[in-house]
DNA sequence: CGCTTGACCTACG
DNA sequence: CCGTAGGCCAAGC
């Protein structure tokens, strides 16, 4: 298996996972990077949301901003990732649209709003 | 091939 | 509840 597949296949998985959180609630980089398995790379999970195709972009991948809730992942701290563009402000938008708080420093309450299944290494705690 | 970046995370004051 | 320090690791150059 080449680099680029395995980077695929680990864009994949992300985007599956991320596919999973409910409508209404908000989870980490770090769980999802558990929940496939890659504990250690909640980093690669925010590059493979940064390379996921804006809808109507061209591309080879079955997913796209038009079927990847991106917006329902934060980070550990609760607030949503500083980036270039107008994409925190979208995120913050379509997260209030579904019923998500976010305060005037783009900051949630993952207390509330938070979805953090459980994991098979959460039992080496 | 070595060095820098970055939509991250935890531990510690 | 900040802010910092160190660790992590694929992608880009």
């Amino acid at each position: 298996m080449s680099r680029q597949d395995e980077a695929r296949a680990f864009h994949y998985a992300v985007y599956e996972a991320v596919q999973l959180i409910p409508q209404g609630r908000i989870t980490t980089y770090g769980h999802i990077a558990k929940l496939i398995y890659k504990p250690r790379n909640s980093r690669q999970v925010g590059q493979a949301l940064k390379f996921l195709p804006r809808e109507g972009q061209e591309h080879e991948y079955p997913y796209s901003t038009a079927n990847v809730p991106w917006w329902r992942v934060v980070s550990s701290a609760g607030v949503i990732s500083p980036r270039e563009g107008g994409a925190v402000q979208l995120q913050a938008d379509l997260l209030r649209q579904e019923g998500v708080e976010v305060d005037g420093n783009n900051k949630l309450k993952l207390s509330e709003f938070g979805w953090f299944p459980e994991t098979e290494f959460d039992e080496y705690d």
